[in-house]
DNA sequence: CGTCTACGAGTTACCTCGTAGACGGTGCAGTAAT
């Protein structure tokens, strides 16, 4: 089928304003929108509150068949689905399937999509990988599929969510139509995570809306948490609420939430592990203005769409910079002054390298692998054949997987392909995936604490680690205001190899070169991520070449 | 990898120190008990 589109703008505007009652697009919207319409696969870093669903649903409206929208959190379906339904139009119609409805529901939701009453179908990686269901949704023949918060696929695929990971696998057999990933943030590994595990096919690749010139970065290094705490409360007196404050633990943000309050601050706290009733009504309560400070773990985020968040502090040092942008992105999406102040000690790295987790076990790998020999098998009965959790077993199978000794087959089963290598080779091949895999997690917590100690501008050396420019100096930092970028900067001499050239290093392969800062250089290396080098003992010693 | 707790040892106080061991984030879905 071809569609006759000539002239996108005046169409997706007038859809716009038709549909959606929106006079304009917004910049950052219009490329996006005119490559799912060409039936481009696409992916778009786009901070959020900038309009990132428009991007599908306004070229939904226009592509045949319906739209399939693959999104992470229940609660955040909701909160979408509830906003296209308020339109009180037929087009954009969304119902979904998850485990929130009854079978009934389920049945309608489809039956609603199939003869055409609905537009938009939301799911869960989770219900995809239920071989029915697949075939259901395939039958409904989906014109587009869009992945929403798409770094999830990188952040949760390879352990905490392995279903993430089949997506690309998903997508192919309920007819693969074209995708289109969205994410507030993504730097180059993460993006190449998504694009591999979703197959997209020569994406177009839209990044914009990094620089968030209304919000004021800021870094703290503390040596205490007295010194913290005061610089905490030092930032809470001086500012307008509502506000986030981010920690590392459930414990933390009950204990600094119930602190706060008896020392006169109105803060409430948030994590997973919180009934989810009071969970509900803690998000409400804050979406209304009706919390002042909600203390949180990570998992206080995604769904949060509220314009008037004044300031984000950290008292933690985040996993990587993607978390932290996401983070800090909260903020001032109103347009208005807005800041994010990053409180941090050094041994806040230690809970971050103890989440990335330690080496599976080459033995477990093996004894896996040798139970696929046996026959296909599904996940349930390999978990107890092998006594593995649950968690791990997900793991397991993704990293078998990679490395060629296991693959989906009919049903639920799990089969081991022709020319598979031998259990052993497999396993030994599977820890060495997962090294990989976890040199590339670590270089990015290396980068994170990298961010926090550079005396560079702030956006300068956070743009940089997305594979961004931007002229010299943003004037909204800490190191723009204190003139300490200005003098790394003018201390700043042209570096042996261009910003962005490829560049070639005798142990660690090939990587780009992201950044140079004060004698020292930032790499992008394919195979173990970002490494920073000094620059005089790369020139001495011939460390790196042109490539 | 760091923090917190419990507990035993060393002293002779209900107190200090050292140390072993537990714990630490993100959510889907399906099942079992009300």
């Amino acid at each position: 089928m071809k569609l006759n589109i000539p002239v996108y703008g005046p169409r997706l505007r007038k859809i716009a304003r038709k549909h959606f009652g929106w006079s304009s697009l917004r910049p950052g919207q219009f490329k996006p929108m005119r490559a799912v319409l060409r039936r481009r696969d696409t992916l778009v870093v786009l901070p959020t509150g900038a309009g990132k669903s428009a991007i599908y649903q306004i070229p939904a409206v226009l592509l045949p068949g319906p739209t399939v929208v693959i999104s992470p959190l229940l609660a955040l379906q909701q909160d979408q689905i509830a906003a296209l339904n308020e339109h009180g139009d037929p087009k954009l119609r969304a119902v979904r399937v998850s485990s929130a409805e009854t079978p009934a529901q389920q049945r309608d939701a489809i039956e609603a999509i199939r003869k055409g009453e609905a537009e938009f179908l939301f799911i869960t990686p989770e219900q995809l990988s239920d071989p029915e269901r697949l075939a259901e949704v395939r039958a409904l023949k989906p014109g587009l599929v869009a992945v929403d918060e798409a770094h999830c696929i990188s952040a949760w695929g390879h352990d905490f969510r392995p279903d993430y990971l089949a997506l690309g696998d998903m997508i192919k057999q309920i007819g693969r139509p074209p995708i289109l990933a969205l994410t507030a943030t993504a730097s180059p590994p993460v993006r190449e995570d998504i694009i591999a595990r979703l197959r997209l096919n020569k994406p177009e690749i839209h990044v914009s809306g990094l620089d968030r010139r209304n919000l004021f970065l800021e870094v703290a290094y503390c040596p205490d948490d007295n010194y913290r705490w005061r610089k905490l409360t030092t930032m809470l007196d001086e500012e307008r609420r509502p506000g986030i404050i981010y920690v590392a633990t459930r414990r933390a943000a009950e204990e600094l939430a119930e602190r706060l309050r008896e020392s006169g601050y109105p803060a409430e706290y948030y994590h997973g592990g919180m009934a989810a009733g009071l969970r509900e009504q803690r998000h409400v309560d804050f979406q209304n203005d009706k919390v002042d400070i909600m203390v949180a773990t990570s998992a206080f985020g995604m769904g949060i769409d509220k314009p008037n968040i004044r300031w984000v502090a950290h008292v933690a040092l985040p996993d990587s910079p993607d978390s932290y942008f996401q983070e800090i992105g909260r903020a001032g999406r109103d347009g208005e002054p807005a800041r994010a102040l990053l409180l941090w000690r050094s041994e806040d790295e230690a809970i971050q390298r103890f989440f990335q987790g330690g080496s599976p076990s080459a033995e477990e790998l093996r004894e896996l692998a040798g139970e696929l020999h046996k026959g296909p098998a599904t996940k349930t009965a390999l978990q107890k054949a092998t006594g593995l959790g649950p968690r791990k077993i997900g793991q397991y199978l993704n990293l078998l997987e990679q490395v060629g000794a296991v693959r989906a087959g009919a049903g639920h089963k799990l089969t081991v392909p022709a020319r598979a290598p031998l259990p052993a080779v497999a396993a030994e091949a599977a820890v060495e995936e997962y090294e990989r895999q976890q040199a590339v997690i670590r270089s990015r917590t290396d980068m994170m604490r990298g961010f926090a100690q550079s005396r560079q501008c702030r956006t300068e050396t956070l743009l940089a680690y997305f594979g961004e420019d931007i002229k010299k100096g943003c004037r909204h930092c800490d190191n723009c205001s204190d003139g300490s970028a200005a003098e790394v900067a003018a201390a700043e001499s042209d570096g042996p190899f261009a910003v962005h050239s490829q560049v070639r290093h005798g142990e660690w392969g090939t990587g780009m070169v992201m950044n140079y800062e004060e004698e020292r250089m930032t790499v992008l290396f394919d195979t173990v991520g970002y490494k920073t080098l000094s620059v005089p003992v790369v020139v001495e010693q011939k460390l790196l070449v042109s490539e």
